[in-house]
DNA sequence: GCGAAAAGTTAGGCGACACTAACTTATTTC
DNA sequence: GAAATAAGTTAGTGTCGCCTAACTTTTCGC
């Protein structure tokens, strides 16, 4: 009568917060990783404090293998309830983008607010309607409906090699101004990319896009992933 | 110093619940009449205690008027927040069945969440997609963005005199399984009805939909609104 | 117009989630 | 390997929105 009640594992509806804290966790251990309680608070932007509590009760939920001290793990059943959120969030973004005509640095904080909304059934009439895609409109992959992702690791733009050409799959970081400078750049998924130069301690990267040659910041650089093209040896830069 | 900080006016967002407290209210009092606590305790399915202290927040906030023991008003600021969620709302239900394929029974419970969650840019293009509809598929208004509605008050089915006919106009009331049985009958938005009679003592009401003949309970009748056709004279039945 | 029923309110609690302040455990660093 | 620092936790609060139980006010029936 006394043995504990915890790990009830019943799919009780999670609450948005507990949605936010799974999709934290499972960015920051890309999946399978423990994360720190102090990445969690700073991701969520909450005080660490905060988080140690949440954390706690996710635990007992059976979402997260806790060991105080030690960050935390999503447990099998989190990490599926992560993917679920992760899967709604870019359901939505992509056909926020490609049916309602939604700008690409909008399109984020929109479906931040509807993922915790939206029914699985809205979520896969959008996918349908819009022709099942397979990223949003940043190059993230979408996790199908049965839970499985790409999690394919691409190179960033900020560590390819000079000379080295390459498409851009995606661009991570969702904050609106910049997506609007990448735009402005032409620096999109899709497009073709040469490094032509990179400047020491941390300078500028030029790059060619197209007809283009520009040049951006590693900071910037960092959040485009590339996919190398079969690299012509003996052009180097 | 001490003045009270109330009426701060300041359209500070508002949380779910006190959206779905205002369009109670508002659906109670018609736009403009009182609410008792009880009547609102009802339609949201919480206790009537529960009101009273959501209500004093809400008034706080300018949105009611309120007097204790005596029920809530919307003033007008707490009418166009009321009326920009019941836009929301019937904009997201018309979008989903026209665009998404929605069945007409299963709309409500998902606008019901995404209502909350959609910005006002969303449910514009939403909108436009769609062709900024008039009325929701359900047949009711839906406000303007600047906050106007056809508070037409029509006759439910349930009043109509034996022998006139008329177009069904809107079905009140959510419940899917009541929606899904009218559709089954074919007592749709748009659909020509003819009252044929009417037995006594809230007895059944005999009616022609297009061809048929078939006869339905006065409390479904009554969620039938109906506009009435000019009375062709002396066709009495 | 009074007393019972109905309607509404306060009091006291609870669970989720957040916060700050203070404390504990881990990890560096020399 | 001990002291300094970083990381993480507990303790104590606050707000929101709900609950039940007990009380008060209003209304209605006769």
């Amino acid at each position: 009568m006394s043995a504990a009640r915890e790990q009830t594992e019943t799919t009780e509806t999670l609450t948005a917060p507990a949605e936010d804290y799974l999709k934290a966790i499972y960015a920051i251990g890309k999946g399978s990783g423990p994360a720190a309680t102090n990445e969690i608070a700073q991701r969520l932007a909450i005080a660490p404090a905060s988080v140690s509590g949440m954390v706690r009760r996710l635990a007992d939920q059976g979402l997260l293998a806790y060991e105080r001290y030690h960050g935390v793990k999503l447990t099998e059943s989190g990490r599926r309830a992560a993917l679920r959120t992760l899967r709604r969030h870019r359901v939505i973004e992509a056909y926020l983008s490609q049916a309602l005509g939604y700008p690409w640095d909008r399109v984020h904080d929109e479906a931040e607010r509807l993922e915790h909304a939206a029914s699985d059934e809205l979520v896969d009439r959008m996918a349908a309607t819009i022709g099942e895609p397979e990223v949003d409109p940043h190059g993230a992959p979408i996790p199908t409906r049965d839970g499985s992702v790409d999690e394919t690791e691409y190179t960033s733009l900020a560590q390819l090699d000079v000379g080295v050409s390459g498409v851009v799959v995606r661009v991570s970081g969702e904050n609106p101004a910049m997506l609007r400078y990448l735009a402005e750049l032409s620096i999109l998924p899709g497009k073709k990319i040469t490094v032509r130069s990179r400047a020491p301690y941390d300078g500028p990267i030029t790059l060619s896009v197209g007809r283009q040659e520009l040049s951006i910041g590693p900071a910037l650089a960092a959040n485009v992933l590339i996919a190398p093209l079969a690299d012509r040896a003996g052009r180097r830069n």
